[in-house]
DNA sequence: TCACACACCTCAAGCGCTTGAACACAAGCA
DNA sequence: TGCTTGTGTTCAAGCGCTTGAGGTGTGTGA
């Protein structure tokens, strides 16, 4: 099996049909070969360029420095500090990401509390969250 | 103080001038008040609004969802149970969220070291990296 | 052999904002 | 008094996809 469906490419690398067949539009992949019927046929090397972008799309690179990671790719000599540097700064947004993320997440919690106890009708318990929901708040940097 | 304006809004919610605007125009909130210079005005019940609003965007909740947590507001005894499991859905989605971060961030930082080992021509700790590379993108669920 | 499912195709429109252009008003300074 | 600065306004276009409509070609079962 060398060759493989838009289908195929999706499941594995964790991006859309429509997203794929979008990317080659702007030229950020490919072009991809066809098959007689004029359907797709992604190669090993076509797989190996789309998993890095997939892996820079989910952590929030821009479709610009995609396009720049692509472009350093054929001259790797010259541009491998600015490669780890781009990679490096986005691992940074993660991180930062994450901690957001766990806020929030603590926020939700708070607030489900709050709408939990409505529904028992349990006043006690209810101003208990809304204490919880505060704290949650201020971690989230507003309110 | 008790109005606020736009700026105010944006820094406090954290969410920018233009999406306060565009969540006027499609009616998830206000109509925000004005004043004579046709500047929006927010009073507390906005902000109020605007925070919960927020902290949901925030989760990636739908405007569709978003709009239904403000109808329920309206009645909220019999709604409670309901805004509790909008609110823990969401929750969860965010937890998954934070596992799929942690595992890009692997990626992220398994890849720098590919290139950082590049940029110093260091064979053998790039095929150390690689190695890495391949363990963090199992976790990713693809290549 | 004909019907049907199915996986793919293209093209257009929609979504949830963001960005930019062009303008209005209010306060402070030369 | 006019000029600049700052903060707001509207409207239109762009971004990075997603969704939907409508069509094509291949394979299987009756």
């Amino acid at each position: 099996m060398d060759v493989w469906t838009i289908r195929d490419v999706a499941r594995r690398c964790g991006l859309s049909e429509p997203t794929l067949r979008y990317y080659e539009d702007i030229g950020l992949i490919g072009p991809i070969g066809r098959d007689a019927s004029g359907h797709r046929q992604y190669d090993a090397a076509d797989l190996d360029l789309i998993g890095a972008l997939s892996c820079l799309r989910a952590t929030g690179v821009s479709i610009g420095d995609m396009r720049t990671y692509k472009a350093n790719l054929a001259n790797r000599e010259e541009t491998a500090a600015e490669q780890r540097d781009l990679l490096l700064r986005h691992a940074e947004r993660i991180e930062a990401e994450i901690v957001a993320q766990h806020a929030r997440l603590g926020y939700l919690r708070a607030k489900a509390a709050v709408w939990d106890a409505r529904d028992h009708a349990d006043g006690v318990a209810e101003a208990e969250a809304w204490q919880a929901v505060k704290e949650a708040a201020q971690h989230l940097g507003f309110h």
